[in-house]
RNA sequence: GCUCCCUUCGUCUAGCGGUCCAGGACGCUGCCCUCUCAAGGCGGAAACACGAGUUCGAUUCUCGUAGGGAGCACCA
């Protein structure tokens, strides 16, 4: 067996029987944090022992989602297919060992042993039947089981959840190799983790169960039991288990939402795990502060409005020139022609602050780059149907025309001169201007609105408007 | 059914025996600011599941109850 050195070493090892999930990326993060935290590796591992459901674009989703986060390892991935000599040869030291022993029972024999003691309000386990015996019979491949101590107990400290007791005659001899030559999944993992010396082993609670016949395995190979952390699920709003039918749950549906990476990021790590009252997070500083012990032991809920509020966080503090390729993709993806409009640097200027996502941003940000394709009725007859607004859109197409320099703080000064002279409020003014330039009554600051149509399209939309009262 | 785990505002959480008639954040809400929508500023309502112990003193420790979750496969 391999020596585990002092070093921190995590994995994330994901069944590729879908894409990377909320739950998923945040049992990710955390082992990427606590080695980062503690300078250590990070392993990714593909758990494909089931090749029934495993999928070659279940795994390519799954790395898609990772590279999105950033969630950068320093080896693997690793997939447990390659790896059916290596679990074959341990299980046939432990086979030599008298550790495990092959059973030949049928899945009838197994399936009334079940049943049986079910109804006499037992837990279903299996009763050793092959143990001692040892016959082949007729017409059935055997899978090996492992032989499970009889007496005592299993005690581990969890690094969430605290110290849990397990008594070993709750535990069967479970099946550590199938009648079709592969592994199962305990199995597999006790032996992934040992030669990849993962140190501390942190999973998603429902495998709190597992732990204690994993240990029992580890002990039989006579191997240092890694440390094991247990984290809480990740409900949806109602409470519930998440599900594909009610909630986003691929970390890539997030994107196309219009979230940004690190606020999905900051938004999970702040989900079970905190630092004293801080909420925002830069990545290194979740690595300086990230400590597992530090994570709670109840599930929580996912809650969208949270997330969004983070994500504008992000909007408003991100340099802008960072956002605009993400912004572009987005507004390519609504069927915007990027090149008819203005830099998308000054969109998400403009728009930043009145938008939660990108998506949002981009479909705002349709005025600039497209026709006006519907006109408010509403917004035209309040604005643009009274006495003064007439006068002011011809003011105002003169002006913009002969401005010498097509900037915002120009605009902003010819719409203040206008109410100036005409002696109106700002209202007057910036509405029919407002509707003129969008089709209705609501975007930015006005000369921002105006400034990224552009000269000659606002003086073509001016136009336009007064037509229209 | 059996075993294990969990339980502070609607939500995420702080709290690690007295500092708590419980703090922060999101959301909700009042006011201010204001060219619309936002953003921002200043306020507000809102929680220790319940019951016994232990203790001079429990949100904090122990045990029950209730509620929730997970596992009990030749799935991971």
């Amino acid at each position: 067996m391999v020596s585990r050195s002092m070093n921190v070493r995590t994995r994330f090892a994901p069944s590729p029987t879908g894409y990377l999930h909320v739950g998923g990326a945040r049992t990710a993060l955390y082992c990427w944090l606590e080695a980062r935290h503690h300078g250590g590796q990070f392993i990714l591992r593909v758990e494909d022992s089931d090749r029934e459901r495993s999928t070659d674009a279940a795994i390519e989703a799954i790395l898609d989602g990772m590279r999105w986060l950033g969630l950068d390892y320093d080896e693997g991935p690793f997939y447990q297919t390659r790896r059916l000599d290596r679990y074959r040869q341990v299980a046939e030291d432990l086979l030599a060992a008298g550790k495990a022993y092959r059973c030949y029972c049928s899945r009838e024999r197994l399936d009334n042993l079940r049943k049986t003691a079910m109804s006499r309000g037992q837990k279903p386990r299996y009763d050793g039947h092959c143990r001692t015996r040892n016959e082949p019979a007729p017409g059935i491949s055997p899978v090996i089981r492992f032989r499970n101590p009889d007496h005592g107990t299993v005690v581990f400290h969890d690094q969430v959840k605290g110290r849990i007791e397990w008594a070993n005659d709750e535990l069967d001899d479970l099946i550590i190799f199938r009648s079709d030559g592969f592994p199962t999944y305990n199995f597999a993992v006790v032996v992934d983790d040992l030669d990849m010396a993962v140190s501390e082993v942190i999973r998603g609670d429902d495998h709190v169960n597992n732990t204690p016949r994993q240990i029992n395995i580890y002990q039989a190979l006579g191997a240092t039991v890694p440390s094991f952390a247990h984290l809480p699920m990740i409900l949806d709003k109602e409470g519930h288990k998440l599900s594909k039918r009610n909630n986003a749950v691929g970390v890539m549906e997030y994107r196309e939402a219009g979230f940004l990476p690190h606020a999905l990021l900051n938004y999970l790590v702040r989900l079970g795990w905190s630092h004293g009252d801080q909420e925002v997070f830069s990545r290194q500083q979740m690595i300086d502060f990230f400590t597992i012990t530090d994570v709670n032991k109840a599930a929580s809920r996912f809650d969208m409005s949270k997330l969004a509020w983070l994500n504008q966080h992000y909007l408003k503090q991100d340099d802008p020139a960072s956002l605009a390729p993400e912004l572009t993709w987005h507004l390519q993806r609504t069927g915007m022609d990027v090149s008819q409009g203005p830099d998308p640097e000054a969109v998400v200027v403009a728009l930043r602050d009145r938008v939660h996502t990108l998506k949002e941003m981009a479909e705002r940000a349709r005025i600039w780059y497209a026709p006006i394709a519907e006109w408010d009725e509403k917004a035209i007859r309040k604005h643009l149907c009274n006495a003064t607004a007439g006068n002011v859109l011809q003011t105002a197409l003169r002006s913009f025309a002969s401005l010498p320099d097509w900037n915002p703080d120009a605009i902003k000064a010819i719409i203040n001169t206008i109410a100036h002279e005409q002696e109106l409020g700002m209202g007057k003014v910036a509405q029919p201007l407002r509707v003129a330039m969008t089709g209705g009554g609501v975007s930015p600051s006005i000369e921002h609105t105006v400034y990224l149509v552009g000269r000659d399209e606002a003086i073509r939309r001016i136009e336009e408007a007064l037509s229209r009262r």
